[in-house]
DNA sequence: CCCTGATTCGC
DNA sequence: GCGAATCAGG
């Protein structure tokens, strides 16, 4: 017999708190899990009420926790907000810590050149860094998936946002390569 | 176009 | 309880 759809045994539902808790998105853990899809995620971190994650750790009394059968399994703090990966705000990367194309090195090994797209295949996700020269034919966009909300991939958002005090002396216009 | 979570509602 | 479809937003 071929045991019917794993449904949400103990292990997975386990399996689950734990990724959305660690700050996964409902995708990535429905990918991660299998056989359920982003909406199963999304619907069962409801009915557990896990929903609203971390955001807003103000005006919440806690939940009310029963207390009762608990378990001495030291663990059920108000979690601390453990910061997921999603950074929205630009990592202060130095220009000297991005990889120069030496007189002997693949400079060009972080960017995957099979991506690049012309301005017409260019959409909103995909990094819109120049690469080239925009009068020759060759002139292309990165046109890797870019950060959400932000106009360039991981690589060329951090060649992008720099600190201010970094680039405040030389504000020059040109030299985009 | 991509993504995110929230909600609804038939099953 | 479940989750596809839908909604609302980025």
């Amino acid at each position: 017999m071929v045991d019917a759809g794993p449904s949400w045994t103990k292990e997975r539902v386990e399996l689950l708190r734990r990724l959305w808790i660690d700050g996964r998105s409902a995708s990535q853990i429905a990918a991660e899990i299998g056989g359920v899809s982003r909406n199963a995620v999304i619907g069962k971190i409801h009915r557990l009420g896990l929903a609203g994650r971390v955001l807003k750790a103000e005006s919440e009394p806690a939940a009310p926790a029963p207390a009762s059968t608990r378990r001495p399994r030291a663990e059920e703090a108000p979690a601390p907000a453990p910061r997921p990966a999603t950074v929205v705000a630009p990592a202060p990367v130095s220009l000297a810590l991005v990889p120069q194309p030496g007189p002997s090195g693949p400079a060009d090994v972080a960017l995957p050149v099979s991506e690049r797209v012309t301005i017409m295949e260019l959409r909103e996700f995909m990094c819109r860094w120049p690469m080239g020269d925009p009068a020759t034919p060759d002139f292309r966009f990165c046109g890797a998936r870019s950060i959400t909300g932000l106009p360039y991939c991981p690589h060329h958002a951090s060649i992008a946002y720099q600190p201010a005090a970094e680039r405040k002396r030389d504000r020059r216009v040109a030299g985009f390569r």
